[in-house]
DNA sequence: ACTATATCTAAACGAATGTTTAGGTATGCT
DNA sequence: AGCATACCTAAACATTCGTTTAGATATAGT
């Protein structure tokens, strides 16, 4: 054999995830990416293929942050609390380094949208339907609406969800705060 | 003197503006401004400068159409029945012609933030001013509210605005629509 | 009708993009 | 220890970007 990887891929990955999150995917170029993930652009087409390799491993890895933001709730089952409970984990979790990063999964919707290469559009679609039905589940614990009721208000959640990604990028954490106290109050 | 000049510079700038909405600004080369101005490189240079320049003009052709908005619904003062009314018309606005577009003022803060020329970020906090102005306006008139809940409200409704800018990019009318009705339930 | 001048066409500019390649370097296995 | 192999460095690739320039074309005023 022969010489070993002097890098972790994950570790850069999670640099480069920093990067597409802060800059948007046309904004960062390959120069910072190498500069940033510490490793050559050799390296990194050797390991991910192409920029836009980089940019679904990078997807992946910040879908798995949110998804960690799921499990922390999965413990404390009550309905719409729980549901707010997430908004309020999402801003914290947006605003957690840097000011004004919003979401990458919606900044990339907003960036690319139908653009977008098919497995881009894949992760995004299907972190979706994600959001979807943990809001249709905890929906559904709290009392026994018709499924017409649920439907209504899974959208208004959805669009208030991906309205508050956008949001954490220009906003301040009180301004989020009142929006997010509006939001519930007609729950 | 000499020859004319052939095209309208309002006609063109309101061809790049669309251009400008549907790709936003990076995504837009002036090869593709070019086509669809239908004017050479030379008359686009000679007429905005550079390419800033044409966006800069397709933002104040934008943000005449958005004041139109506005000056419809003076008409009616009727505190937050006009609000709501106003979020309607932005939706039928930004979804009249073709799928997925949004706002265009609002897409720009998404792409560019900080990072916009100066210019350009003075046209996105003016309006943002303008919007927040009328919000607190009209909420004035239905009831004698104190400052601080008129504040409070004003947040929770210029967010939400925001939100809906980015949403008409992704989502259909009548998702939109139970994203506003939910909004206003308890206004 | 002639001329001056502004408009238009089209080619070329340098810089930056994403990507590839050639050559030097270090390391795991026999 | 030595060799094979996979890594890393760095230069070059073609393409596209925004921008500029030189030359042809058309027209308003005399």
């Amino acid at each position: 054999m022969a010489r070993t990887k002097q890098y972790n891929e994950t570790e850069v990955i999670e640099k480069a995830m920093n990067l597409f999150w802060l800059h948007g995917y046309e904004m960062t170029s390959m120069q910072m990416l190498e500069k940033e993930m510490g490793i050559n652009k050799f390296s990194i087409y050797a390991s991910f293929g192409n920029k836009n390799g980089v940019f679904l491993e990078s997807l992946k890895c910040y879908k798995q942050k949110l998804n960690q933001l799921f499990d922390q709730l999965d413990n404390s089952v009550n309905g719409i609390t729980s549901i707010k409970q997430f908004f309020y984990d999402f801003v914290d979790f947006s605003k957690e380094t840097e000011f004004g990063k919003g979401c990458l999964l919606s900044n990339t919707a907003s960036e690319l949208g139908d653009n977008a290469d098919d497995k881009i559009k894949h992760i995004l679609t299907s972190f979706t339907t994600d959001v979807r039905s943990f809001f249709i589940h905890h929906l559904q614990q709290t009392q026994n609406m018709s499924k017409d009721i649920i439907e209504t208000q899974t959208d208004y959640l959805i669009i208030a969800m991906f309205g508050l990604s956008s949001a954490t990028r220009i906003f301040s954490k009180k301004q989020l705060e009142h929006y997010i106290e509006g939001l519930f109050k007609n729950l």
